[in-house]
DNA sequence: CGTGCGATATTCT
DNA sequence: GAATATCGCACGC
């Protein structure tokens, strides 16, 4: 296993930023294009209103993000082989991967790495940064805006994704598009375990893969994966 | 502010 | 049949 496998992203890695184009950035494996995508604007155009309802256009500036590294990762939906929903993280990096979880909430990943690797990385959390009234009107539970895109249910509702997005390849002027947003200061990148996945804390082996922006309020609060009780 | 718990349906075993 | 990459509300401090 390599240092990179660890999550060990040297802090310089992350500096190259603003000068990649995401065609670039996410081809890598996700754990390097983690620290890249950070501070990135996300921007989902639904005409016909996507979840929810409510057409619009909603732009999110990523500011929380969790490596998935497919066959060597047990938390990653891709362990188990290529099925029917994973089917878009085996593919090339530069598109959506939106899965259904909990009974009622989509999450969505950017897929990363070359086709077969099976590869994303999972949208936690952001900050809307134009589109608010759009992301208000499908996210009324929301109280202040830096709620409206806190958590990746939350952040996938905002922008109106669902399962009828996921393979939807990123495009210029297309329905989903990825742009460089201001530069990140490599310092402010942190890392830490990943956030409700079995495995992730104190039971064996803990990697940092979730990388966030370190004093950002949208950044989602950290749970340890807890057992569902019956 | 924090902790606890129910809702809900797809996916894979 | 079991587990789930979560959220929002209720309640207690």
């Amino acid at each position: 296993m390599t240092e990179l496998d660890r999550g060990a992203v040297p802090a310089r890695r992350a500096g190259a930023q603003e000068s990649l184009p995401w065609e670039d950035v996410l081809s890598r494996p996700a754990v390097e294009a983690a620290p890249l995508v950070l501070g990135t604007v996300l921007t989902v155009r639904t005409p016909d209103g996507g979840a929810g309802g409510v057409p619009g256009e909603v732009a999110v500036r990523l500011t929380e993000v969790e490596a998935y590294s497919g066959e060597t990762d047990p938390g990653s939906h891709a362990y188990r082989g290529l099925t029917a929903r994973t089917a878009p993280m085996f593919e090339h990096g530069g598109r959506l991967y939106v899965y259904f979880t909990y009974g009622m909430h989509w999450c969505a990943n950017l897929v990363c790495g070359t086709a077969g690797s099976a590869s994303a990385l999972l949208l936690r959390a952001g900050e809307v940064v134009s589109g608010v009234d759009v992301a208000r009107a499908r996210r009324p539970a929301a109280r202040a805006d830096r709620d409206l895109a806190r958590g990746p249910a939350r952040l996938a509702q905002a922008l109106g994704l669902t399962g009828a997005d996921s393979g939807l390849e990123l495009a210029v002027g297309g329905r989903a598009e990825l742009t460089p947003g201001e530069r990140v200061d490599p310092a402010l990148v942190r890392t830490g375990p990943r956030v409700g996945v079995a495995g992730a804390g104190g039971d064996g082996a803990v990697f940092p893969w979730r990388f966030w922006i370190d004093g950002e309020p949208t950044v989602s609060v950290y749970r340890p994966a807890v057992p569902r009780r019956r």
